[in-house]
Order: C-alpha cells, then structure tokens, then sequence
DNA sequence: AATATAAACGCAACTTTGTTGCTTTTAGAA
DNA sequence: TTCTAAAAGCAACAAAGTTGCGTTTATATT
C-alpha cells in the first residue's frame, strides 16, 4: 500500500529531508510487522545502496524518535517504528518485545505492561527495562523444521 | 583469594583438562561480580593467549553449565558464572540482570524473581524470557562523569 | 528561477567480535 | 612410558558497525 503521504508528514516533521532511500527505509518498517536490522533492510530494498548511508539514516531515525531499538545481539541491532507515529495509537514508551528463535524476527507487543520488579536500589539506579520474550511465532510454530 | 582446589574440581566435574588458562579463566569469573566478555578476559590476563582459545573455552563452558550468557549485544557476549557451581547456593535458572551504561557492566540479580506477563498466546509460544534492567550501578553513581 | 547551504549520500579504510580449518602441543588415563 | 582426546595456536575470513572526507541534492530564501 501506499504511504507516502504518511512518511513525507513524518520526514517533515522531523526536519528531515526527503530521500528516495529514507522514503523506502520507512516504507519497509511501516509494511512490515515486525523489527529490522540494517542488514534486514539492505537485502528487501534494490541493491547498490551505500551500507553507510542505511546507518546513518538508522541513527538519524532513532534519534529523532521515528525507531526504537527493538532488539540488539550479535547478528545485530534491530529497529522498529514507534507507535507514537500512527495518530491514532499511543505510544507505549516500555513495552516488550518477542524474539523469534527460529526466524530472528523481533515483534513489539505494544499492549504488553511491563511489570515493575523489585530491584537492589542501594545497589543500583534504575533507568530502563528491557523485556525480551523468546521463543517460537505462529508462523515457525506451524513450519517443518 | 586463592581458588584452586575449587577450581580443579569444577574442571574434573566435567571432564575438561586443567589448563593454565582455563583456570586463571575461571578464576577472574570467580572473583569479579560481574559478567566478562572474550575481551574482557583478555584485557585482564597476561597477553599473548590467542582470542580463540578464549572464545572456544567459553564455548566449552556455557555448554558443560559452568558459564551462562549474562547479557549479549553489539559489544559482546558477557558470561557469568552459573550460581549452582557454588554447592551452597541454589541455582536460579531464569533471573534478571543489571547492565550499568557507564561502565558497560552486566550483574546477575540471583534474587530477583522473573514478572510473569502474558502475552497473546495464540500467537506465540514462550521459551525463555530475558529481563534486563538498565540503569547506573553504584560505582559509577558516585563517579564525577 | 537562481542560489546558498545543511543534510544526505558515497567511497575507502578501519575496528571489533566472532568463526573455521588445520596443525601442534599437552593433560591425564592406561 | 605411551597414547589420545582435549586444548592451544596460527592464519584467514566474515559480519556488523564506524570514521573521515569529498560530492551531490533537497529545500528554504532570495
């Protein structure tokens, strides 16, 4: 489907200008349900795009509060757009997520409430909570090995 | 403090060869209270071990359950040593952790009990559950920045 | 429409973390 | 003492990400 109109108001807004592959980036997470790492986008859009450049963008994203880091290991650090974006839906600031062994895919689970967990505070001071459930999607559960 | 006897005995336990650096190895695990990543463990043994051996004796240690994997982003996987190598401590199979963002550190929170949460089980089933706590640890909340 | 400029892009080079294949050394059992 | 699997060491490679720097371009302003 066609977003465009909904990824210029977002770019704008930022102060950002807009790209043929900044437009791309954000189509792909808006169509997509699910995180994506640089890697993830560099292989669904056209080849020939500089791996710097999706980076950058990455980051210029992120810190314009357009992503959100989703999930983060050694196959990398995977972005997903935050729900604040859609007018119509509230931003949940801690929300958990899903991590699929079998497909890497990493879902936000917007509506899942964080439970707040009694911690050491003398010890430590709290900042931010990630929640990370692992396990097995829908999609995989029904897929032969 | 000297370790040893504790530490030939673990090596024996699981029928892995006593080694120079598996035992100053484990020894640093022993007595630090925080996770160690390849590197880690590199910066603080005497240099000239080659990476590999230290990547491939974690790997030996998290599969015979001396080690687990305490926390594993873009800068690394940090291990811990698994709390039921201690024969009078009980071991907490899933317990949450504490990543300092000055100093990078990831502690084992034992006794922090893992939340519950429910999550739209039709669409996925749960494995494991990772539950981080971000925040700064104590040290570095009194260090001058 | 022309222009100025900051943002975005592209390229080369580099770093860090980790892996694989293969050979040599060695701990510890027989 | 000998034997052997485990551990160590070396070379080469891969993936993810970063930095510096020069070029292009979207867009605001004239």
């Amino acid at each position: 489907m066609d977003n465009s109109s909904f990824i210029n108001d977002m770019l704008r807004e930022h102060g950002l200008k807009k790209t043929r592959i900044r437009s791309e980036m954000l189509s792909l997470f808006i169509n997509n349900n699910f995180a994506l790492s640089a890697s993830d986008i560099i292989l669904r859009m056209k080849a020939g795009n500089d791996r710097v450049t999706i980076y950058r963008a990455l980051a210029s994203f992120e810190e314009n509060g357009i992503l959100h880091k989703a999930s983060e290991d050694r196959q990398g650090i995977k972005y997903a757009i935050c729900e604040n974006q859609y007018p119509d839906k509230k931003h949940s600031v801690q929300h958990a997520h899903f991590r699929c062994d079998e497909c890497q895919k990493t879902f936000c689970l917007n509506d899942v409430v964080l439970p707040n967990v009694k911690i050491p505070n003398k010890d430590f001071s709290v900042n931010r909570v990630n929640y990370t459930i692992h396990g097995t999607c829908n999609e995989c559960k029904d897929m032969p090995r």
